[in-house]
DNA sequence: GCCATTACAATGCGATCGCACTGTAATACG
DNA sequence: CGTATTACAGTGCGATCGCATTGTAATGGC
């Protein structure tokens, strides 16, 4: 009956706003009137699509979460038949990875953690990985062990834990500019080579 | 000439209000006028003391990182004489202490860390240790590992410098809700465990 | 005592906020 | 065709913001 638009497009192009001015300027900075100009469009189009402020940024922080997944996952399909090894570093280093679009949502992520402390809703933000993401892994772990000759302790679920606490760390730090995304990517692998016991690990300037 | 008081204890009331305000509703819910209540003062006190709402904030940052500090060479000078491991776990348990003081640092380290983002002056949150931190505890890393009959290898820095990143990320977890303090200082035990019991891969189990 | 100076208290102001509300162009369906 | 419905655009409102300004009580040096 009525104009038919593509609702996913919008949303994408508002949250997309949000990501943008958030990096610029913290979420404080986040307002209706700003989200519109910097998508260009009307303020009445923003409120159209979200109810309030609130669930603007939620969306905009739902859909940065999705992404950074997204990477991950992009990432083990790229380094898929290289050995555990190999796609266990792949993975960490997604969140601590040079590219643009990348920090901009670690950025935002951080941004938006501010939020965390406060607001439940904003929880899922910079959250340790879930069940599925630690036992995959842990298995990734427990593979590269056995692939070194090397036998599982029974602890790698932990050993996965900390793995990805330290690539959220080092990821907030690439995020803020306190190191480079190649010091991040050498602290990383010095810890998995730590880990799978091998002494084998060059650094990339 | 004029009434003399206490400005010392004047800002740090300010500050304390700033905490309480922002790990209450974040960095956006500080207000001048809400920072007044909270501490029972006029506005005109606050205006007085500070000459702009961000030079409030960022006081208040350094209290809270002088404060987590402290609370660190507090572990230091508690644990002191208990041989460099008990003092490495009791620096780095620092940050996932479950003393209520403790948490509200660290959540409020959080919330100011979305404005970190944009602006620089407020850089210095949740930042990796500082030189001289990290020399001390790559001491105790090395003085652990000698006490236990292994040797040196030469990269105890960045041992330093994981074990920091960790704990931080944990802290945020704990300050976050996302794990008991007890479960983190549990994840910290198993990364020093692992860091100072075995360095060869041939043998390791 | 006098007074310059400090330490506030209180109010005012222009800007901006989220959101409600109103108006209007477009279109699939009958 | 008409029309109900969607998709906006634009505006208005009350609240709130940081900060400037003004007023005043207190006090140590002369």
């Amino acid at each position: 009956m009525p104009k038919i638009v593509d609702h996913e497009e919008r949303r994408k192009r508002l949250v997309e706003a949000v990501w943008a001015l958030a990096v610029r300027g913290g979420t404080e900075k986040v307002t209706l009137r700003k989200v519109a100009d910097e998508a260009g469009v009307s303020m009445g189009q923003v409120q159209h699509y979200y109810p309030s402020m609130q669930a603007l940024i939620r969306d905009a922080l739902d859909r940065a979460v999705q992404a950074v997944n997204a990477s991950i996952e992009n990432a083990v399909r790229t380094a898929g038949a290289t050995g555990p090894e190999a796609l266990l570093r792949a993975c960490l280093h997604a969140l601590v990875s040079p590219d643009e679009e990348s920090m901009r949502l670690m950025r935002f992520s951080l941004a938006v953690a501010g939020r965390a402390v406060s607001d439940p809703t904003m929880a899922r933000v910079l959250a340790p990985g879930d069940d599925e993401l630690l036992s995959f892994t842990a298995g990734l772990i427990t593979a590269a062990r056995q692939e070194q000759g090397g036998e599982p302790r029974g602890e790698e679920r932990t050993d996965a834990d900390i793995c990805w606490s330290l690539a959220t760390s080092l990821g907030v730090d690439v995020a803020l500019g306190y190191r480079s995304p190649d010091a991040a990517r050498s602290v990383l692998d010095h810890h998995i080579d730590r880990l799978l016991g091998s002494g084998r690990h060059e650094t990339a300037g």
